[in-house]
DNA sequence: ATTTATGATTGTATAATACAACTATAACCC
DNA sequence: GGGTTATAGTTGTATTATACAATCATAAAT
């Protein structure tokens, strides 16, 4: 690998991330943490924090927090393992589902706009070159 | 662009934020936020916190407390405006630029081993894409 | 010379996270 | 079956990065 290929990702991968972050104050609605969590049970739905945190990767006091303000809004709910008595389940309601579509249809759109005047092929590319990278993180 | 690409895109940005986010708790020299900051003193040195915030694209408030963090640690140096008495330089000092350094081929050298076997061609697109990608948000 | 603008700092608030301590329950084991 | 250990979850505390608002000191403008 060129080192110039290097030095441009190390670089602006820094600036990326800090503009990523500061952006997220701007949101009314879901931020992005609450957003990757309903997300993540609006896909393997019923499951505990202990399991969404292995699978977000995240420590389990921090989903704790995350679900428990989560539940506080509606957007999901907490049931009692019926099985086990420290467990719990966490669905995401009919409301929570919607809140997530609209967000997500949001964000969708705010991207689109970034994006307006790249070839196709140069979105393609950036999608997987991404999820390659995250792949690499997730594999560290 | 197809609806996929901007699929993919949205939620491996997501991803790929958070993961880094949390990942800085690593550090135990130079944080993102001080390295950028030192960074940019390198490069345009000899500027208050007001330059500094416009090119960074953060608040006046918060660079003026990491460019203080900086001089506590002797990796900045703040010098007043001779010309001006509300103003003031900063400057990085040579540990500082040896600091600079460290960090960053630590940085280099993380990220190599990352994508140790990505084809040449992938880490040439990913490093354009990104700093395209940043050029598109800094221009919202 | 008074008012207004500007560079910088400080107070306060918020978000996202981790680690450590704790609680309650389950599982294990002899 | 009672004591020990493991596990699911929560809560306390700390840290990092950020913004906005208030303030201070000095400069610029009228």
């Amino acid at each position: 690998m060129s080192n110039q290929s290097l030095e441009t990702i190390e670089l602006e991968l820094a600036i990326l991330i800090r503009r990523l972050t500061t952006a997220t104050a701007d949101n009314r609605n879901l931020d992005r943490a609450s957003y990757l969590l309903l997300r993540q049970l609006s896909d393997s739905g019923q499951v505990g924090v202990k399991t969404l945190a292995r699978e977000l990767q995240l420590d389990v006091s921090t989903v704790s927090r995350q679900a428990a303000a989560l539940d506080q809004k509606k957007l999901v709910e907490k049931i009692k393992d019926p099985t086990d008595g420290r467990a719990f389940f966490y669905n995401i309601t009919d409301y929570g589902q919607q809140e997530l579509e609209i967000y997500r249809t949001a964000r969708l759109t705010s991207i689109e706009r970034l994006l307006h005047d790249w070839p196709d092929e140069d979105a393609e590319s950036f999608g997987r070159l991404l999820k390659q990278f995250n792949q690499a993180l997730r594999e560290r």
